[in-house]
Parts: C-alpha cells; sequence; structure tokens
DNA sequence: AACGCTTTTTGCCATATGGCAAATGATCCC
DNA sequence: GGGATCATTTGCCATATGGCAAAAAGCGTT
C-alpha cells in the first residue's frame, strides 16, 4: 500500500486523512502467470496498481494475431483510462505474464475517491498524461528504427523485463516474428 | 480567430469576456512551404494553431534520416507541449508542409491567459490529453501491420491529407523509403 | 515550347524478415 | 528419472523492403 501512496505523492499532495481514504478504499488482488486483469470487449470495472510481478497489454489485429502493445511491471497503473472513465468497452485486454501482486480500485470506491478528495482527479490526469507521453515513447522507436535495433534499444531500456518476458512476447511487442528475434539474438551473440 | 474559439468550447466553457481576453492574445502567422515553425534544439516559444494549411513534426533519426512523427492540418495545436511548458529543448521540428496560416501565441500570452482565466489548464489539459491519445493511435498501427497496410490505412483515415503531401515525407511517416512506397502504390492500383 | 528544377517511378540486385516444420532445450509433474 | 508439455532455435526457402542510380513525369518560369 505505501508503495501506491508514494506513487501517488510523486504527482500531488495529500492529507493524512485522504491518504487512510484512500488505503481503506483499496483491495489486494493475486493472479497467476497467464490470468486475465480485464478482457477485450468488456467494460473495465477497475483500476490496478502493480505490486509485483508483470503485466502486458494486447488486442488482436485483423489477421488474428494476438499483439503485445505494452508490458508493465511495478509501481505502474493497469487500466484502460478511457474506457474506464467513458464506461465504453476495452479494445485491448490485460494479462499477466508472471504472477502478479496488484493493488485494485473497483470503479465505485475510485469514484467515490474522486468525489470526496478535491484535488484527485488532477493528480489522475497528471498520472495519465505521463503514462501516455511514455507509451509513445516506448512505441515510436518501434516504427523508427530495424528490428535488431529495436531489441537493443528495448533491452537497454528495459533490462529488468526481458527476463522476465517470454520471446513470443517481446517479438509480438517488437514487430516481429518469434524465429526472426531468435536469429537476431543469435547474431548478436 | 474563431475557429480557434469554437475548438477551445469543445473542452470546456468560457464566458464573454474571457473570450475576449483569449482573442486579444493571438496574433497571426503566415508560413511558406518549407518554413520552420520550430526547431529542434531550442525551447518552443509558442503555441500555434493550425488556420489553414498542412504541417509536420520531425527528427533526425541516429542514422541522419529525417523522420516525420506526425502531421497536422487544420484545427490543431502544434507545439511540443512537454518542452513549452518547462522550458527545456525541443527534439523535434515543426515545419510547414504547405503555405500554412497559424494563431499563435507567445509564451507570455500563453501564461497570462492560463493565470487569469481559471480553468484554462484543465481545458488545455484535456485537449492535450486527446492529442496524445490521438497521436498514439496513429502510431501504433505502424508497427502492427505491413507496409501496403500502412499506407492504406492512412489513406483511409487522411484522405484529404495525403494529397497535400510530398510522397518522400509520407513514405518517411510510414517507416519505408520513398521508392518502397512508389512500388506499393503501383501494386495497389 | 523549352528549360531547369523537383518529385516520382523504375530497374537491378542485396538484405531483412516471414512462414513453416522439425529439432533442440527447458520445465513441470508424477 | 521419465515423460509430457511448453519455449526456443534452426533450416530451408519465399517474400518484402532497402539502396542506389537512372529515367520519367510534373511544374513553374521565361
Amino acid at each position: 500500500m505505501n508503495d501506491f501512496i508514494d506513487f501517488i505523492l510523486q504527482f500531488g499532495s495529500l492529507t493524512q486523512q485522504q491518504i487512510d481514504l484512500v488505503s481503506r478504499k483499496a483491495t489486494e488482488l493475486t493472479l497467476r502467470k497467464d490470468e486475465y486483469f480485464s478482457e477485450a470487449g468488456e467494460v473495465p470495472r477497475r483500476v490496478g496498481f502493480i505490486l509485483e510481478g508483470v503485466m502486458r497489454v494486447c488486442y488482436y489485429n485483423n489477421k488474428g494475431e494476438e499483439i503485445t502493445r505494452y508490458f508493465f511491471d511495478e509501481h505502474h497503473l493497469v487500466v484502460e483510462m478511457r474506457s474506464f472513465e467513458n464506461n465504453i468497452e476495452a479494445s485491448e485486454y490485460v494479462q499477466a505474464v508472471t504472477d502478479c501482486k496488484l493493488l485494485i480500485f473497483s470503479k465505485q470506491a475510485w469514484d467515490e475517491i474522486s468525489r470526496t478528495i478535491i484535488g484527485w482527479d488532477v493528480i489522475v490526469q497528471k498520472i495519465f498524461s505521463k503514462a501516455l507521453i511514455e507509451k509513445l515513447e516506448r512505441r515510436s522507436p518501434l516504427v523508427e528504427q530495424d528490428a535488431t535495433t529495436r531489441y537493443l534499444t528495448f533491452m537497454e531500456k528495459f533490462p529488468h523485463l526481458a527476463n522476465r518476458i517470454p520471446l513470443s512476447y517481446l517479438a509480438s511487442y517488437l514487430g516481429i516474428t518469434q524465429s526472426s528475434l531468435s536469429r537476431i539474438r543469435k547474431n548478436i551473440r
């Protein structure tokens, strides 16, 4: 829980009373590897904060291939905010890549926090703006570089993620096939 | 000017007095094709709103190739907001693709509006969140599809842009070479 | 119409990546 | 330990895209 509070306090300040409220509204959730946190086609019902583990956000493209859009690890929020806020169906699903421990807020709890704590929405807004910028910065190199560079860039930026992610997921994230990625790794050695 | 006010009012409401203030702070700027609106390595000094024309946001990758990240046309804001707000150097530059007419706000004017109009920051925040989401949605397909599909998707989504953009810019946006794009177009015919 | 300039297309060949299936390696469970 | 299962690597060949330079097309100016 403290991890989450620390995370929030980076973006704005809260009184002790407000911190207590937020704490009371959170529950813990454990997910086993491969379990889903949210499904495509459903309206997201909760916000998650990763305490332990790695998750990924994916979807199926029009060829029926599963594409990994993002990986998230400890101390990141996982939710498709636009769907969550507007009560619309998500186009992506979120899955545990490793066993995970999450802090979660139901939509109801989240809304109550939002109504009770003046300034909460501004904090959340800041968090999501930052997250959006990071997503863009992660994905932009994927268009602009060749596959080997993409792989190296990923390894450089997220070395701690690499050994927790199956090769097939990483390949789909990098926009190449698993066998190509395997060959790229071979060439680098 | 009315175009800009209409644009703003989509994201929040303003009193007539506030509208007048915003109007007074704006000036017009004409750019000829190929002229720069802002340069990489400089701190952005102004916010632009495109009244007429097409602009592009670019940078040079580590191979020295010029990469087009985005195109913007009428009724879009052009500024690297994070650099603008934090007074840091931009990594991208903004160039007129066609002759352009812009509405611009100096940093000074923008700050004054921000101080004077309660709620302005929230409106701006909304505009930029939306813009970020759109940027992501534009760039994601560029990783996940083959070059022909990327081209077709672009043509479908931005048919009005296509005929105002030189092929070389579009190719760099799509992440392929100009000759490849030319061949793709040939195959489609 | 003729010229110079820029943009786009094309040819030729090199390289990168994909598709598929089999082989190998890793892991888990009994 | 042995076998089932899943993850990764590899071989073989097909296809897509790149690199480079020349040709062709488009465009404005005179």
